[in-house]
DNA sequence: CGTGTAAGGAATTCTGACACG
DNA sequence: CGTGTAAGGAATTCTGACACG
């Protein structure tokens, strides 16, 4: 579950949120895919699990900054 | 397990199988990955547990033909 | 038979920016 | 702040074919 191996597009479909979004949880440090070496984003089902999450808390009037501070409190 | 989220790319590193092995391995019925939109093949854990198989059969002599009966015999 | 490769095209992803608010 | 989008480029994948044997 931990494998870095799901491309962008497929968590997209599989989580319902658009690539931009996925891409911003990382930019806001909430989300650490690898890369490959031509610079193309992996995911692990784990990641897609705490994606979803993400999504959830800012459904519920979370701000990102907020969640990294719940993440690194955990 | 079963999820098709798995690009060729990806089943090449992970396996050190060639693309055009794993390829091969579907043109031959041994296996069956999804296909995105664009025509983009996905695979499982689950396929790529199957390919390790058939590469290793097939390092014992078996040919592609073969290994199809095998499969279709379980 | 099984696999390598060059060829051209198509799908997918990437980044930085502008926009709205 | 969080997300949509158009823009241009780059990485990845696809197919059909020729080659060897």
């Amino acid at each position: 579950m931990k494998n870095k191996v799901i491309q962008i597009g497929v968590v997209s479909e599989l989580t319902g949120l658009s690539e931009r979004q996925i891409r911003y949880y990382e930019d806001r440090k909430l989300v650490f895919p690898e890369r490959s070496r031509g610079g193309v984003r992996k995911y692990s089902f784990e990641d897609i699990q705490i994606i979803m999450e993400i999504h959830s808390k800012m459904s519920n009037g979370f701000h990102t900054l907020e969640l990294k501070r719940m993440m690194a409190g955990s």
